[in-house]
DNA sequence: TCAGACCCTGACCGATCGGTCAGACTGAGG
DNA sequence: CCTCAGTCTGACCGATCGGTCAGGGTCTGA
């Protein structure tokens, strides 16, 4: 049999994300990567610029999803826009749960590094797109709840089929998010003194 | 006005609290807190065993309530094990914000820390509560779900009053748990073949 | 045969990490 | 006055981090 080139570009990015998913960004050294690959630690800095750029590279398919749902949102308002939001969600965080799995946690500080530049405005959009575009503190919350559970979820249930988690987060998604457009199924309480 | 005697310690893990929030644990160096206190690094190792033991302190009062919730979960079975979790979480979540906060996303790691040893199963019967002890995928995820994104949004909006935080909480808690006695909402779809 | 692009490496760099240690300072008690 | 416990510190330690660099192999095309 040929021996293929030996891909080592491929493999370390591989191994960089098996690594991150377990041990997170910053857990994970150059070295350890590189012990897994079976190559030197300078090796992997040949083909990578910084440790930074192997995970922007990493990120970088899903970056281009989250911005195209972006793109679809931008007009959406009410329900439409919560219902585009949530199933769009969903199948992104289904489908890169490794990704997610990688940034977990480590978002805040992840964030201010410029290859993820965009991401926190893309995601306040999506969040508020979720939430009806409503102020109501209620509705915001339950976004948010929404989105942070669905990443954390999909980033547990890595062994669980795509067929399963999916249908699965929808139906909680539908069930959560504040209703906007219809009346409140809950009667509106005392404490509805602002707007 | 006297001087009372200096409270180092106190200081100490007040300003590790502050930081441990905005950095998180691993992204805080313990020359960090010193700058902070406006003492030596030393002085925080003289007054804490090492890093662990300054964390250990910061959790113990929440991992006490969460403890607490536990023993109250034993022997609670089906819709009354779903709301006292459910509510129990919302308030220990809401009043121990800041303590959820430094966690975030260094749970992982943090686990394996001999002070939080039993978190994990605390924390796994605590889902499971929330799920009905049920198997069903979508109570399990939707279990899941609620429980990290209850705890993202309490480290999130750490700047709302608990008396706005809690009950939008607990309103979207009862409505997202997937109901376990009661018959489901939604009809059974096609994918029902598993028990 | 030779030049040059490509791939890879060990040795090394400065910075920072958590943690140790001997000793200085201080205030209370005998 | 001396002692001693409590508090605090600068200097230092080994380990590890991300990253640099000069140079060695290997392959290819002129």
């Amino acid at each position: 049999m040929v021996r293929a080139v030996p891909d080592t570009h491929g493999e370390i990015l591989a191994a960089a994300a098996r690594q991150f998913t377990v041990t997170g960004y910053r857990g994970t050294s150059l070295q350890d990567i590189a012990r897994e690959v079976g190559c030197s630690k300078a090796t992997v800095l040949y083909h990578f610029a910084n440790k930074e750029a192997l995970l922007a590279e990493l990120m970088a398919p899903a970056i281009d999803v989250l911005r195209s749902l972006d793109d679809q949102l931008n007009g959406l308002t009410g329900a439409a826009a919560q219902e585009v939001a949530a199933q769009g969600f969903v199948d992104l965080a289904v489908r890169f749960r490794r990704e997610i799995a990688v940034l977990r946690g480590e978002f805040p500080e992840l964030l201010c590094q410029p290859a993820f530049a965009h991401i926190q405005q893309i995601s306040d959009r999506l969040r508020d797109a979720l939430a009806g575009h409503s102020d109501r503190p209620g509705a915001r919350i339950a976004a948010l709840v929404l989105l942070a559970g669905i990443s954390e979820a999909c980033a547990e249930f890595v062994d669980i089929p795509d067929d399963e988690l999916r249908p699965a987060l929808r139906t909680l998604a539908r069930r959560a998010v504040e209703p906007v457009d219809a009346p409140l199924a809950h009667p509106p309480t005392t404490e509805d003194k602002d707007s």
